[in-house]
DNA sequence: TGATCTTACGTTTAGCGTAACAATA
DNA sequence: TATTGTTACGCTAAACGTAAGATCA
């Protein structure tokens, strides 16, 4: 039977071309490396080496025996890895979610009731926690909408409406209430990595132009010292922040008030125990 | 590092469900058995079975290293196949003929001048024999014209002429030629095996019948004591066994006389050595 | 009570390194 | 003469089997 340790000698011996390289290595003796080449011969069960009496090289059956030790090789390795991975997975729950906002209570929740399991999370657009759901490379999603699987666990867990922050002076700081059609044409201040409200002021306000931050240290110096408007929801954190500055206008488009809901590809989490009880 | 024997007797586990049948099959003990599968654990980096005192079983990441290693003792199998089967290739000096009559030569002469090599052929249609040369599946190709490649090595080696033989009292012993357009729509006693001739005969004689024999026997049975036309060629071995009560009629078709030529992709055989002198 | 797995322990053996040797460049 | 590969030999450590123990059906 094949000793994989020795094919790895083996190709080491290819790539440096004498044993004494290879010992030297491998750590160990030019006579057990002596010793491993006969082996592997007796394995194959066909000669691979030829030797004069100081020298040996590889035979053309011998270089056919090294591309074969390099697949057996990382056929090996990708195996462990696989089985790692999947060792990994078992104890680690991903959550992938459109927007930052329902992470802030899910997280600390999936902490406290999965003591052991590390929790892993991504903020992406629509289609691609579409996508995870689809391939089942995430345990839980959070969608802006109920999602349609058959028997696919989904329940609504949070809403979140959409506002605009505008200093005092701002041409619409008069309106109690705008539309995306109004704001369509001013200049935002964008904080990166939101996720699902990217793609739906971008697909709404095709006209304005968006200074996107990916800090969000550089997003809260320009927003305090400039006076471009900026977004906020009713679950910012920073929405008492505006110290009278500013001020806070709601979004009065059906599709700037959104429903999160939780989606579950994994039978050991339970929505029913992570959804909030006003919508039992 | 892996190692494929207890990578087998995982896979045995799978399959035998306890150590001690798994010990059984493999001849030795529990303890041993049990060791290994610890020492999986150990190579894999994650544990591998649920064990409570008296019971072990694989867990979910268990499962999961069975079928990585099932993938990796088929990779590891198929590798030294492929190392033996390489060896013995060179070893073998393959020829793929479209007749048999030049291998009565040919094969003998290959015999002496590569005593070492062990010498296989086959008899089958063109297209085979030229998808072998394309695949340098063959090491020697005996084709009815010159093969076109660049750089393969090629050179004419016998002439083979189509006869037909007929009883004396037959319509066509008059005949001193005859055309395939002449014998078309008669029925042929036709030997199995021959490869190119086969083809042509089939192809130039649409409204004929054919009792194609397999056993050379029973075509010389069938020869004998019928009066059914059959074909014989210059090269034909029982061409002396007419006994004044057959007669032949050679074919005046260009088709039926053919040239055969030598293709050789293997560097080692040179045609020179092999090709009729008569041709250089 | 029989089957199953693990631990403990003594033994065997396979594999290693050192030393020595032969041959090459 | 330095480098390389192989053989011989003694030793160590890994692997094995037996025996014994614990638990479950």
């Amino acid at each position: 039977m094949l000793n994989l340790e020795e094919l790895e000698q083996l190709v080491a011996f290819k790539e440096l071309g004498t044993l004494s390289k290879v010992a030297e290595q491998f750590l160990i003796s030019t006579p057990s490396l002596s010793r491993s080449m006969y082996h592997l011969e007796e394995d194959f069960g066909v000669p691979l080496f030829d030797r004069s009496v100081n020298r040996i090289s590889l035979n053309e059956t011998g270089e056919r025996a090294v591309q074969v030790a390099r697949r057996i090789l990382i056929t090996s390795q990708e195996g462990i890895k696989e089985v790692r991975d999947y060792d990994q997975s078992l104890k680690t729950i991903t959550v992938t979610s459109v927007a930052p906002a329902p992470l802030w209570t899910l997280l600390p929740e999936l902490t406290i009731r999965y003591p052991n399991m590390q929790i892993q999370h991504k903020v992406c657009s629509t289609s691609e926690v579409l996508e995870a759901i689809e391939n089942k490379t995430t345990d839980l999603a959070v969608l802006p909408f109920a999602y349609e699987g058959d028997s696919t666990d989904c329940l609504p867990y949070l809403k979140e409406s959409l506002d605009i922050v505008v200093p005092l002076d701002h041409t619409l700081a008069k309106e109690s209430t705008v539309s995306f059609t109004d704001i369509d044409g001013y200049n935002f201040l964008l904080m990166n990595q939101i996720g699902f409200w990217n793609d739906l002021v971008l697909e709404k306000m095709p006209a304005s132009k968006f200074l996107v931050q990916s800090s969000r240290f550089e997003f809260d110096e320009l927003a305090n010292n400039s006076t471009l408007p900026r977004f906020a929801t009713n679950l910012s954190k920073d929405r008492e922040k505006l110290q009278g500055k500013r001020m806070l206008i709601p979004l009065s488009d059906p599709e700037a008030l959104i429903t999160y809901h939780l989606v579950s590809l994994n039978p050991d989490i339970r929505l029913k125990d992570l959804a909030d009880k006003k919508y039992e």
